[in-house]
DNA sequence: TTGTCGACCGAGCGCTTGCTTGGTATATCA
DNA sequence: TGATATACCAAGCAAGCGCTCGGTCGACAA
């Protein structure tokens, strides 16, 4: 796994953007190990020695870098969601047209989803209960700032979309995008653009002018 | 948690129906407390211990009803497949229309996953992992038997549906139908019957006859 | 050269885990 | 009366758990 962006350029001067923490450091490699090894196996059949092994040190050595394993388990989910924020930001300002605004946050989250970020993604939902109640406090305050983008974009076309109530529509779309971990392939047959459209199909029922 | 569906009639003459293997006998009050303890602390967190207790027996009884906790965790799983795979049939031979038979389908669902058996859906997705390979092909073959009743309502209402592959449509709405339990309450201001009027009308495009 | 620091090792502590064992109480039925 | 089966208890074992701790090593600054 690595939370570098896709290059979609092979123009040297422009290097694929690294916003998250997970890089080479010890620090980096630790997160990036256990995102893989939580989502696969689960946070508690994981131990502090099978995450250390994959790291390449010795489990005690974990601890000087983390005071706890649910503090490695909080760091991950903390990293992923300020990158895809991030990232989600940054797709919101390359668009101007709230459609089409909204379909590159729709085609972002996919991305998060199904993609590079998959096991890190799937993590927040599948460890949630793993973090105690003060570290998913902190964590939902990173969560409400992601998904206020999508409710603000979603307001704003409102008028060219099913006649749902946003609040309820964000959530049946991220129902449908969190589903698709579990059977779609970005590289198969149908591409990460082809599910949008179908979920845009779905989303609006009034013809953009 | 209770496998009784909800008594919607209050005349002793008609009990409401008992499918499920999940009794008052000592394996069933076993998974019963299984199904909710596995879900709400999580398979790998939920000791053996706590579970006798919860039944109310010592933790070393526990294995005279199992051979091991993976096979109770199993065991939750084909119970509720099964019971609400019997639902999901009666529900589909209630009507006859074809757009009528795939909302009772999907209303159905949507109480299995947010109402009665929430807990023990829940673990179908949140614990699959924790089955080993042979377990997961035994349950793989009875949710492939729940997945084809929807399957089949879709294609013979595909005519009046909106123009999505009926597998990937099929998933499309799984995708919301699993995503309610996070913010769907039944007993709220949103009921389920609207709830599934909402995907309804994000499933069809034409107007029904 | 000396001092400081981050990264890490290797051993192991205290505790919990899933599960086993030998035995007891009650009910059913021949 | 005695045989058989079900349901359960009390005790505890072997393994594995998260985490601690004293110490080593190389990089770098003074």
């Amino acid at each position: 796994m690595t939370f570098e962006t896709a290059a979609t350029s092979s123009s040297p001067p422009a290097p694929p953007p690294r916003v998250s923490a997970m890089d080479d450091s010890p620090k980096g490699r630790i997160l990036t190990a256990a995102a893989q090894l939580f989502r696969t196996r689960g946070f508690a059949k994981t131990t502090v020695r099978e995450l250390a092994a994959e790291v390449g040190i010795q489990s005690g050595s974990l601890f000087h870098h983390f005071k706890s394993k649910d503090a490695i388990l909080e760091s991950v989910m903390v990293e992923v969601i300020e990158f895809n924020t991030s990232r989600l930001i940054a797709a919101r300002d390359a668009e101007t047209d709230p459609v089409a605004r909204l379909r590159a946050l729709i085609l972002t989250e996919l991305n998060s989803i199904s993609g590079d970020t998959k096991e890190a993604m799937g993590l927040l939902v599948a460890e949630w209960d793993a973090l105690d109640g003060e570290a998913q406090s902190r964590v939902l305050v990173l969560r409400d700032r992601y998904e206020k983008l999508f409710l603000d974009a979603i307001e704003q076309a409102r008028d060219r979309l099913v006649d749902i109530d946003p609040f309820i529509l964000r959530r049946l779309i991220y129902g449908i995008q969190s589903g698709t971990r579990t059977w779609f392939n970005p590289d198969g047959p149908l591409s990460t653009s082809d599910l949008v459209d179908l979920v845009m199909k779905l989303a609006r029922d009034k013809e953009s002018s």
